[in-house]
DNA sequence: CTCCAACCTGGAGTGCGCTCCAGGTCAAGC
DNA sequence: GCTTGACCTGGAGCGCACTCCAGGTTGGAG
């Protein structure tokens, strides 16, 4: 039943002031709670929602495909399936950048000891990738 | 020695016809040679330069630190430490991401997990996120 | 020689995800 | 009661990385 002024809902899910506001404004937070003078109270449930839209955020979601989950969870528990087909289908390319990442880092790497295979400012070809 | 119509080195590179020229435009590639009509000409080491930006794209550098390792590239050989030094702290970033990216993704997995321990449309909060 | 698909240029437009601003309101501490 | 800093709204602006467009040129196939 604890009640967060938006600062310190900001400080705890580490989104900007403006961005909490901006994800109300389109739709992704709703029902956030106000006191009498119009100043927005975030409560835990609120805090959890900001955890997973990091979570799917910084997995590449785009904000579109949160808000469609958010919609479902919002209309009751019979979505249930939708939402897990949903995040299941972003696991699934989430483990794809995930492979992709781990590649190009390696390719990344392998440039690396090409540069330290020849130290210092000795022969090269001035163009060489 | 072998040349590449634009449209080859799109296809080869995997960037689209209007990526290319942008990048020259911004000067990321250049000297990209040209036919007598005015035409790109691109060669193998054109397509060397695009899959190292592929890489460096794909790992998240910003456009504006891959023209300053193409620049560094292009001064010659000396700049070969910074060049190095620059890949390096990206590839430390790149790690970070990773390491992010994992952990995120560990936690959307358990998310999942939770909606298949709770099958068909059963007792559910409306908002569990 | 003709045709047409591929190419050229400069510049405008797009989509995303915020971020900033002006001008005003609210409330805690002195 | 007053000050002051946190907060409010609607709307404009931004940065990035392209992407698209109009209007014109090129060059290989038939």
């Amino acid at each position: 039943m604890t009640g967060y002024a938006p600062a310190e809902a900001a400080r705890r899910s580490g989104f900007s002031l403006d961005t909490l506001r901006y994800y109300e404004k389109i739709g992704l937070l709703a029902d956030i709670g106000r006191t009498s003078g119009g100043r927005r109270v975030f409560t835990d449930d609120d805090l959890g929602w900001l955890v997973l839209f990091r979570c799917l955020r910084d997995t590449g979601m785009p904000i579109a495909q949160m808000c469609r989950y958010a919609q479902l969870a919002r209309e009751g528990g019979h979505t249930a399936d939708q939402r897990r087909e949903l995040l299941e289908r972003h696991a699934v390319q989430v483990e794809e950048q995930m492979r992709l990442l781990q590649r190009q880092y390696d390719h990344l790497r392998e440039k690396i000891r090409f540069y330290e295979r020849q130290p210092g400012p000795a022969s090269e070809g001035a163009q060489t990738p």
